[in-house]
RNA sequence: GGCGCGUUCGUCUAGCGGCCUAGGACGCUGCCCUCUCAAGGCAGAGAUCACGGGUUCAAAUCCCGUACGCGCCA
């Protein structure tokens, strides 16, 4: 077995990319680039109502951002690169057709004339008799003098594949093994549609043969479709790819996830501040594990490590708290300098880029080890840029604390020395011998002094957020806090 | 309704017949560090392995049912 390790996801462009997609992305992608094969982008936009070139675009940013890359498929909103292309099913229709008729021809498909209504009235009837609902095959045989009668009565046919009677298609399964469904229980399935353009089973096996495939990892929801599948393959006369079912991934009630229980778009997770090397690292670990339970992973090792035994059967529930831990643990092994620069479009949406203050890098230097998401940024340092007009209510007690008042006006009295350095290590040796004098304990300097100049209870280390606001700002604000006290 | 898949701490999971008095991670609790909030360090609680039958000297691990959940077809 030497054949070359082909992957693909087919998205169909009609909406964002979810989680669920992003997932199945990246583990075809990290199956490619373990086995150093090709990772391939297929769009599936046959259905002309729902697609819209929006949602390519949304769905190519979004594996872009993940930093997943293709070797073929689609470049813009209609071209494609690749010698398998093109990779937009809707500019495949004549390869589809070409096979139609083969299929046609071989007798392995016929025409069907049946209504809408006697597909229903025969699914009543199934129904109501406690058969299965499944069309009966009725127009596999009927004469070409019936075939006419039918056309000359107006009646457009749709195509369906003739399923063998009898017998089993076993789906060999590298997730899940070998998975066997009776033929008998399967129905004609319809491969051509009344409104002329292939159906989705049909357009998949083709273009996954044609584009040389070698493995579909893919959706469990996908896996009832399969064996139907495998019987086009072998019509055709080609051998079938190597399948593997993901598990689905639930929300927090159960249930598939969805709107309710928040995001599902990748572009939101992007938009709230997570890293794309935290989606690679906790998708990849929601439904695939090593045996030793690694929980953090280079991008290197996750190519390295990754394959589809450590897959889960069992569905799994998305979890944001552990999204977050992880981005956390990733900001926090992210340089400074880049961590400033991706805050940037934050901190602009904020409005907080133009104003006069501290230099961002030293602001968002004290906070650092501390945010687990980017769009936290702005509100942590948000302060060195706007005075506070109202201390927060916890920072408001802490200042009407009695003798508060003195200890600021103290302070401002202390600090008022311009020649003194206004650093660091030498504020907190002053301020802690100004407590010394007072006979203070240090938290009834610090709290009150923390809460005048921030307008908060909780922030960055005291004296060096002194440092960075300046003495100027400073001496400012402890006399703004004090007059507000009366 | 038929077919298919699944079921180990709240969550993600390790486990593939004896190493399991069920391991790790997130979260949670407590302690330490400490000028606050985090981060970090340490400790701890938390799963009768869905349930019921088998097979076996031995089962979370194999087999059969049941329940529940999910998917596909309609």
């Amino acid at each position: 077995m030497t054949t070359k390790v082909r992957t693909r996801f087919a998205p169909s462009p009609t909406g964002y990319l979810h989680i669920g997609g992003a997932r199945t992305t990246l583990y075809n992608w990290l199956f490619a680039r373990h086995h150093g094969g090709e990772f391939i982008l297929r769009i599936e936009d046959t259905d002309e109502v729902r697609s819209t070139p929006e949602s390519v675009t949304a769905i190519l940013d979004s594996i872009q951002w993940l930093g997943l890359d293709w070797d073929e498929g689609p470049v813009d909103g209609t071209a494609s690169k690749g010698p398998r292309g093109p990779y937009y099913q809707m500019q495949r229709v004549a390869i589809y057709r070409e096979h139609l008729e083969r299929l046609l021809k071989d007798g392995k498909a016929y025409r069907c004339y049946c209504t809408k209504e006697e597909l229903d009235e025969m699914r009543r009837l199934a129904q109501l008799e406690k058969r299965p609902p499944r069309y009966d095959g009725r127009c596999r045989s009927l004469t070409d003098a019936k075939r006419r009668e039918l056309e000359a009565a107006g009646r457009k046919p749709s195509v369906r594949f003739k399923m063998p009677t009898d017998g089993a298609t076993i789906v060999d399964d590298r997730i899940r093994g070998k998975v066997s469904f009776e033929n008998s229980l399967q129905q004609d399935l319809v491969i051509w549609k009344t409104t002329d353009g292939p159906t989705y089973n049909f357009a998949c096996v083709i273009d996954d043969h044609l584009m040389e495939l070698s493995h579909v990892i893919r959706g469990d929801e996908h896996l009832s479709n399969t064996p139907s599948q495998i019987q086009i393959y072998r019509a055709l006369g080609w051998e079938p790819p190597v399948f593997a079912h993901l598990s689905m991934i639930m929300g927090p009630d159960g249930g598939k996830l969805s709107k309710r229980h928040g995001a599902t778009s990748v572009l939101e997770y992007r938009d709230q501040g997570y890293l794309p090397h935290t989606m690679r690292n906790y998708l990849a670990l929601l439904g695939w594990s090593t045996p030793d339970s690694q929980q953090l992973f280079t991008d290197p090792e996750l190519i390295a490590k990754f394959d589809l035994a450590g897959c889960q059967k069992s569905p799994a529930t998305f979890d944001t708290v552990k999204l977050q831990w992880m981005n956390g643990e990733y900001l926090r092994a992210t340089s400074l300098d880049e961590v400033v620069k991706l805050a940037g479009p934050f901190l602009e949406k904020a409005g907080l880029t133009g104003k006069p203050g501290p230099d961002l890098k030293r602001t968002i230097a004290l906070e650092h080890e501390k945010f687990k998401l980017l769009s936290e940024v702005p509100e942590l340092v948000s302060f060195f840029y706007e005075r506070p007009a109202e201390p927060a209510p916890k920072a408001a007690k802490v200042l009407g604390a009695p003798g508060a008042k003195d200890v600021l006006l103290g302070l401002a009295e202390l600090l008022k020395n311009g020649s003194e350095p206004f650093e660091d290590k030498a504020l907190e040796a002053r301020i802690r011998a100004f407590c010394a004098e007072k006979g203070l304990k240090a938290g009834q300097v610090f709290h009150p002094l923390r809460a005048a100049v921030s307008g908060r209870t909780e922030g960055p280390t005291l004296f060096l957020m002194l440092e960075v606001m300046g003495r100027e700002e400073v001496l400012a604000r402890l006399k703004a806090a004090a007059e507000r006290l009366g």
